[in-house]
DNA sequence: CGGCTTTGACCTGCGC
DNA sequence: GCGCAGGTCAAAGCCG
């Protein structure tokens, strides 16, 4: 019963715990791309313009972690090798295409892991104490 | 009343 | 070419 989230990046991490063969495949946190704009309708898709994506694991007992911003939960899927499903969740903020997963492991519920995909344009608007820390590493990965 | 969650359908990429 | 898995959207309903 911690309140704490505790974090762990499973990418830095040199050991490889076998996900139970999840989807995750590799966390490829060294993208940089410098294409921040992203006109292109999906009509004529050139250039898949894979926006930053990280992911840490967090020990927490709720899914739902308050990291300052506001996020709308847009779908939830069931993924295989999980009993657990993901949950999708996009910022709310206009302008903002940042995403995030959140999806437990299956095994331990205790342990959550949260994958955001691409970079805030804005501030947070309600700094919170738990991910205050997070938050400051989010912003040093995305630049990549 | 507004914002958000929920759930099913739909789309796409990939493997066989 | 089909099926599977993952990802997204949209309509409806709920809650504050």
């Amino acid at each position: 019963m911690e309140d704490r989230c505790q974090v762990l990046f499973p990418c830095s991490s040199s050991a490889h715990h076998g996900l139970s063969a999840a989807q995750t495949t590799t966390s490829t946190l060294s993208q940089h791309n410098s294409n921040e704009e992203e006109e292109e309708k999906h009509k004529s898709r050139k250039k898949k313009e894979r926006e930053p994506r990280f992911a840490f694991q967090t020990r927490s007992q709720v899914d739902i972690l308050d990291d300052g911003y506001r996020w709308r939960k847009y779908g939830q899927k069931a993924v295989k090798n999980n009993p657990f499903p993901r949950s999708y969740y996009k910022c709310t903020q206009e302008g903002c295409r940042v995403k995030k997963q959140v999806q437990r492991l299956s095994g331990d519920e205790g342990v959550v892991v949260t994958t955001y995909q691409g970079v805030h344009t804005h501030p947070v608007d309600k700094p919170s104490d738990n991910f205050h820390h997070i938050l400051t590493q989010m912003h040093i990965f995305p630049s990549f």
